[in-house]
Formats: C-alpha cells, sequence, structure tokens
DNA sequence: CTCCTATTGATAATGGTTATCATTACCAAA
DNA sequence: TTTGGTAATGATAACCATTATCAATAGGAG
C-alpha cells in the first residue's frame, strides 16, 4: 500500500477527528470510502462502494470495504438498510454539515427506492415522543430508527402485478 | 407425501379460504406450518419453522418452508423481519381472530427483540397520516409498514459495551 | 527513527436462501 | 370413482453476500 497522497478534501479534519475519538486511525481506504458514500446520494451496496472505491485506487480490496462500513455504522455516521434486494444498502448518516435524515419508500415490485423527508418533522415529534416512553416503560436506551413503507410504485401499480 | 390426517384445529377453515380466495391449494405441509407460526409468539426462523414442523412430520423439506413461508409474506398473512442477526424472522400477522399489530425494539449488543403495541395507538394515528400524504405525494399504494427502534437493553445498557 | 499494534488485501470458508427437477398430491371435471 | 392437468413437494446442488483467516503493511505515539 502507499497510499501517501492525501487529497485535500472537505472535512477530512472533522472525519479524522470522529475517527479519532472513537478509538480507530483514519486511513487512505477509510478516506476513500468516505469520499465514495458522501459524493452519492444513492443508497450503495457493499459492491456499488467497492467498485467506485476501487476506479479511483484499485488497491482498496472489498473485505475493507466491508470493514469500514459496518465500522461507520457501529460509529452512527452510516446507516444500513435492508430493501428486500438481498444486499445491504448503506448511506451517509450526518457529516460535517450535517444531513437531513429520512425514511424510505420501498416499492414491492419493482425495488424502486424513494427517500423522502417531507413528512419528518410532524413523525419526529411523535417518534420522540414514543421513543420516551418505550425508554421508560422497557429500560432501553435507543438511539436510532429505522422506518419505511412498503407498496406499488406508481408504475407498478398500473400494471396490476 | 401421505397428508391424510387433517387434524381438527381452529381456523383452518378460514386458512382454507384464505389460500383458495388467493389461488393457492392448503396442502398439508402449508397447514403445518402455520399451526406452528400461530401457536407461537417468538419470532421464528426459517430454521426453527423446520425443526418445529420436522417434529410433527418429517416429511416436510426445509424448501417447503420457505416457499410457505415467502408465499405467507406475500398473503399478507406474515410478516418478515431482519433483526440484523443474518437471518430472516417470521412472525403472524393476522388471523382467524385477527392480531394486533405490533412493532419492534431491538438491542443492537445482544439481539433481545422485544414487540412493543403500547404507543400503537396514537402512532397509528400518524402513520395514517402520513401514509396518506405519501401516497398523494409519490403516487404510492402502500400496503405494510416496518418500524423498529435500536438501542440497548437493561442489561447492556449496564455492562457499558 | 523505531516499535507496537491496528489495518489491510487476497482468498477461502461460511451459511442462509434460491433454483432445479423428477415425483407426488390436489382437485375439478367426466 | 377415475382421470388428467397442474400446482406443490422434497432432496440437493447452486448461489452469492458476507465473514473469517493470516501474513504483510501502514499509522502514529514516543
Amino acid at each position: 500500500m502507499q497510499g501517501h497522497f492525501y487529497r485535500r478534501n472537505r472535512g477530512s479534519g472533522w472525519w479524522q477527528g470522529q475517527f479519532k475519538g472513537c478509538g480507530y486511525r483514519f486511513t487512505f481506504p477509510r478516506r476513500l470510502i468516505l469520499d465514495v458514500l458522501s459524493s452519492s446520494s444513492m443508497h450503495l451496496s457493499a459492491e456499488d462502494v467497492y467498485l467506485e472505491v476501487h476506479k479511483k485506487y484499485p488497491g482498496v480490496g472489498l473485505a475493507t470495504v466491508y470493514r469500514t462500513l459496518e465500522l461507520l455504522v457501529q460509529m452512527g455516521v452510516v446507516s444500513k438498510s435492508d430493501f428486500g434486494d438481498g444486499r445491504a444498502r448503506y448511506e451517509m448518516n450526518k457529516g460535517p454539515e450535517g444531513q437531513r435524515h429520512h425514511h424510505h419508500l420501498v416499492c414491492s415490485n419493482c425495488g424502486l427506492v424513494i427517500d423522502y423527508a417531507d413528512f419528518i418533522d410532524e413523525e419526529a415529534k411523535l417518534l420522540k415522543k414514543v421513543e420516551r416512553g418505550l425508554s421508560e416503560k422497557y429500560k432501553f436506551e435507543i438511539n436510532s430508527h429505522l422506518m419505511q413503507f412498503y407498496g406499488l410504485c406508481e408504475k407498478c401499480k398500473g400494471k396490476k402485478d
């Protein structure tokens, strides 16, 4: 490995701090993976990330991508979702500038996934309330939540299958 | 296969109707699988179901269990969840007597899953509202939703890892 | 600069789920 | 009741995303 060309990219200091704060090293492959994740607004699979990273720097292996993604999920930086196509999807949760939390709308027929944040404000209020109630009743310390709606998208609705 | 001993069990007529109504046959293995699912309040994996069914009738294969579970999910009778342990979990959604819809509280550390329905009334209202809004805006026909909270259970909270 | 340890890359192994295919069971119609 | 067409089944091989392994390398504190 010869990862000595550190590209000057926004937020690298912030990221470095995040990693160090968690007791991890901020390595070159990890930086590349974060780059890919933060420059895409898609729901990327581990392989998607791997292919993208591989373009920029072919020396990064698939295992490292999986390991880093897992790490980022544990750090709360990335969230992992399952849309039912047999592979996990990853997307940025928060960054230096912060990012809007959103939920998903999944078409059970064609797999289309729509992010929405429109009704989040109202949802958020209730979610907070529910979280408080649940925390108290079940002595749980709630850190995150997952919320998805399943149904048929416009196109699949028409096809009546 | 010699599935000629139809056990007289509650709701079999109802189930038969459900299957026929969807254009499927109500076979012996399917009945057994439904029995297992409805007599357990746990979140069963496909293998759990297989082992249980296998006890009563060793002639039922694993593939049939998977196929039937998938079918039941499509029929909306069973819901499939992922609690992050690498295998899907199945549980009854509705039955002859109906059953209370509930959500999950998942411990990210030990994997404990708690079902709750306590705050459902309030949640339900908002969910309906959100569903209406989303349906309209994104032209989606929403059929179901998934809602889970992640965090640390009472025991794991204490151990600070 | 040096040392210790976390991290990495290549690859084998794992294991849940799905596909395949010959056989069997269901059920409507004769 | 018999029959015929087709859905369903069981055994097993195949699939494939993810994880484990391990020797080699890089990060960073001192």
